[in-house]
DNA sequence: GGCCGCATGTAATCTGTTACATGATTCT
DNA sequence: AGAATCATGTAACAGATTACATGCGGCC
């Protein structure tokens, strides 16, 4: 049931993004995702995925890896993001997510990233989700009036949805007054 | 390993609920899933995964089924609930959801079937949920004191949890007044 | 000697989606 | 006659999770 389409999905954008600060390799990527403030609470991603992703990412031509000696006697994979992956990551951080249920994990997610690339970045997403919220809030005012019974079970749905929309409104603005200068 | 039998999701009881009504078969109880008011709104079942779960039901014992000769000349399944069923069902659509993110399909599901069953098992429903989300809220204004610094981005994870949290305790007081006399 | 940390994966399983197969009846 | 509807499913695939397999080096 989830949202999920062709192309990368979120897991991967987030290895790219990690990936986009330096070379990495599966272990530590893993041992990150773990501990990073913040992140860890939003994204988990098993170790044996880390791995299978990075896979996948190196056959996409998002990442080239090749093995280097680590600290441990066994050769580790270290990867780095090919132009292709910067590219793609970059339109991943910069665009808003286009439906409320992917807020929650996927659009903190992309903050997150936004915030590291620095203030102009962060404005442009924020400011980008806030005008898609808006429209999704506009959407359902439109369907609600449309219906005349309070006690219709789709009006108890619109409402909740409604009301979460508008919190993420709120929450926008107080990130736009708190997180930029 | 035991051949521990994992308990039915969410989906599941959606099939329970609709057969708690009378018996149905699959093809029906597809149709019905894509018509509902407001049902179809916050839940989509394919068509071969509801074959696939009464079938997964029957073998649980929360249905039961027998060929019956339908209004085509093929033979349909007609399934009954079971007593375990029947159970199972109302243990599920009595309580509250456990995580902020089962409000917005897993709630609203229960709460679709609690308004049918009556209002004190609604008001009960509201009630139970209300006080669990007093819990999140407690449990995030908790964490939010500990940290200090409010550019911390699990900071600001907090404030978008805690402003969704916050909505939905709105939305319940909202429901009490709109759903009950 | 034994366990923990580093570092890599594979295999089995579960859940759901997509697409297809089948065939009768009822509507136009 | 042909299309839509009724009604059942199977097969192949995709994605994530769980569990397991492997092996080195350093620490206690």
């Amino acid at each position: 049931m989830s949202p999920r389409q062709q192309a990368p999905l979120s897991t991967e954008y987030i290895l790219l993004g990690l990936a986009a600060k330096g070379p990495v390799h599966g272990y530590d990527l893993h041992k990150q995702l773990g501990t990073l403030d913040g992140l860890s609470s939003i994204w988990r991603v098993k170790q044996s995925q880390v791995y299978a992703l990075l896979d996948k990412l190196e056959n996409m031509g998002y990442l080239h890896g090749e093995a280097v000696p680590g600290t441990a006697a066994v050769l580790r994979k270290q990867y780095q993001l090919t132009a292709a992956g910067q590219q793609a990551f970059e339109a991943w951080m910069n665009s808003p997510v286009q439906h409320p249920r992917q807020m929650r994990q996927e659009f903190l997610a992309r903050l997150y990233f936004a915030r590291q690339a620095g203030v102009p970045v962060t404005r442009q997403l924020i400011d980008a989700q806030y005008a898609t919220c808006r429209n999704w809030q506009e959407s359902i005012r439109g369907t609600m009036e449309h219906s005349e019974e309070p006690l219709n079970f789709q009006r108890v749905v619109d409402a909740y949805r409604l009301s979460q929309i508008n919190a993420m409104l709120d929450w926008l603005d107080q990130c736009r007054t708190t997180l930029l200068p």
